[in-house]
DNA sequence: CCCAAACCTGAAACCGTTTTCAGATATTTT
DNA sequence: AAAATATCTGAAAACGGTTTCAGGTTTGGG
């Protein structure tokens, strides 16, 4: 076969070109095209310092350091000389030397757990956003929910002064906290906690299981399963026991024998559903303590014949980005991590003494998509 | 009504803890309860140098940096002098005077484009995990497919001074990777360039899209849709391409009136599908150029009563977590991203003279799950 | 017992900035 | 025109480390 992979190429861009509908609009790259590289480019290049821009348009490194940072008036001749010497020369601070001088780093630590976890990443796309045009970038080190490795992590962060510190969840006990605390602002989510230097977010994840449940029983659901997340974690026992109080003011009784314990993955999620279908108890709906929880059991379900929402309905938690995209698209109760990353930024920005304007505590909503129906 | 929510909480823990199924072993967290704060430990903590420590320990900084660094032999008694100090005054070097003295930073760039994608996010995984113990924290920054956006976000490191920059994917041209390269070295994916300081990774979608076509033509499938990815991403590009070579090797014409452009991710796969189907010809199968995209397909055939695999099947491309959970399981090329993230740091480590061993280029592999079926 | 070699240790210079302080000009004011 | 003020600029001192260099002790050999 005389087929060259070249050729082919070249054919499929051609026909996905001509023959394409677009279904969107996108900007068009111009460099598609290998380009040929000048040798010449290769090599390293001297890094430029304030005294070589100095030496280069006759002025002293004072001047230099006046018109980079704004700090005064300079003659507009020497301002020009100087502005020019900058671009030609690409020179950059070096923000270490800034940092030692000032004290500041510029930079904001983030202690996520796991990068790969949805919802803490759209919580730091919240938190990213917020940041930009503030001078500040931040730094993020994962702790996948292990003390000792989030303390390393926190240590690496504090090595290179940072100006302050967001902890997303994780095992960090209060005390460890309250410590790092010390150092420098803290903001962290998942606990309630005072100090002076610290601030911290708690949403009210009863509400949430309260409205969860409240959906499914308005619905005329009587008997509700749950997969419940670890039995240690703070929201986990919350959103039961939401759960639990809208079954009271409903007045319906709640089996204990149809909740099952997850561990907020998809995996746990599959292991509680299986055990839950294992056990022969009926019922009409199952409320799962997260969405990859629900993920996991939707698959269960899927596996054993068991139709979403015509047999059982399904209730999620979180509306991580997937759920929309579910056979049927979940029906959720929405967690505003972005707006979450929002407000950390802000409320760190604040304790650093930038003027931010009203920061607002974001709430739960419900988000009804396709997975539950009426009993 | 009565009800105290506290009290609720505290049930509902009861209640989980007792009725429960582990489905599950979880390590014990010991700090569920709130704690009592010592109001003594909150206020700043004074920032403690080499030169307190040195007083403390009444040697000079010489020394105390020898013991810091193991640089040199110094007597015993001196040694454990300092190192009770150290641990006494929780003494951390300061990174900046560190790197401002040593040109660098122990710190590795990384642009990545959108820490919410799912597949990214595994490689950066992967990355973290290969500098683990290395002594060198990666620096997440996002570029969100913008090509000024990522000149600023790469600007933002390189005056951090970071000894290494990977460049996942992005708008960058050629020329502009070639210039930052020149500060420092660079390993960028979705590439080839050459250069001095300078790597590229660049796997093979052609392949991967032959694989995929393979797959489904093997079992018979003779009309196969294609939604594919932006006509001016090279590896939707190549991906369709090797769709097109599968097809000439088996003797199969391809229909170019049912592939559809997509944006690789899940709103333009729900888009190109409604085209498809609105578009009367028909088909048996339809390969995704990415997970996402097959996602945005699934939800379509979904609402309109297609069912998968049995009435029409379906590919993606990838292999991110999802995937495996959605209804059917979602057959798949994978893409095997935490293992770029280890090669990417490998790569960039042997750049900077560290000795690491072997760096296997990894290759790309069907994954067979549920959403296919014989034709 | 003396001298050389080996070993420890501290003073000082330096990394690239910012900022204070004081000197030099330029601009008013009388 | 002299004095007083306002404006601009550069020299030098930090910031917190590392490292060179040289001085001071030991140690060991002859």
């Amino acid at each position: 076969m005389h087929y060259d992979s070249q050729d082919g190429k070249r054919l499929a861009k051609t026909l996905l070109k001509k023959c394409l509908t677009e279904t969107r609009g996108f900007p068009l790259a111009t460099n598609t095209e290998p380009t040929p590289l000048p040798a010449s480019l290769l090599g390293d290049m001297p890094i430029v310092t304030v005294t070589d821009v100095a030496r280069e348009a006759g002025v002293s490194v004072s001047t230099v350091s006046r018109i980079v940072n704004g700090t005064a008036r300079v003659a507009d001749d020497k301002r020009l000389a100087v502005e020019a010497a900058i671009a030609r020369m690409d020179y950059r601070p070096n923000l270490h030397a800034r940092s030692l001088k000032m004290g500041t780093s510029m930079t904001i630590g983030m202690l996520t757990q796991d990068i790969e976890s949805p919802f803490l990443a759209r919580v730091i796309r919240g938190f990213e956003e917020a940041l930009k045009g503030t001078g500040y970038a931040p730094m993020i080190v994962s702790g996948h929910w292990n003390q000792k490795e989030e303390i390393e992590r926190v240590g690496l962060l504090m090595a290179r002064r940072i100006d302050g510190l967001v902890v997303l969840y994780g095992e960090l006990s209060d005390e460890q906290l309250l410590e790092i605390s010390r150092r420098q602002p803290v903001v962290a989510t998942g606990r309630r906690l005072e100090g002076s230097n610290i601030r911290t977010l708690q949403l009210d994840h009863e509400q949430g299981g309260y409205i969860a449940a409240c959906h499914l029983l308005s619905l005329g659901h009587r008997r509700i399963a749950h997969i419940s997340g670890p039995s240690f974690h703070n929201d986990a026992i919350d959103r039961y026991a939401g759960f639990v109080r809208a079954h009271e003011e409903y007045g319906v009784e709640l089996d204990p024998g149809i909740v099952f314990q997850g561990d907020f993955l998809e995996h746990g999620g599959v292991l509680a559903m299986n055990r839950l279908l294992d056990c022969g108890k009926n019922f009409t709906a199952v409320f799962a303590a997260n969405d990859q929880s629900a993920m996991g059991a939707r698959l269960v379900m899927h596996r054993r014949g068991i139709r979403v929402p015509e047999d059982v309905s399904l209730m999620g938690f979180d509306d991580i980005p997937a759920t929309a995209y579910l056979t049927p698209p979940l029906t959720t109760v929405r967690q505003p991590f972005f707006e979450i990353g929002h407000y950390l930024a802000q409320s760190l920005l604040s304790m650093l003494g930038r003027d931010v304007g009203e920061v607002t505590v974001p709430s739960m909503e419900l988000v009804i998509r396709e997975s539950v129906k009426r009993c």
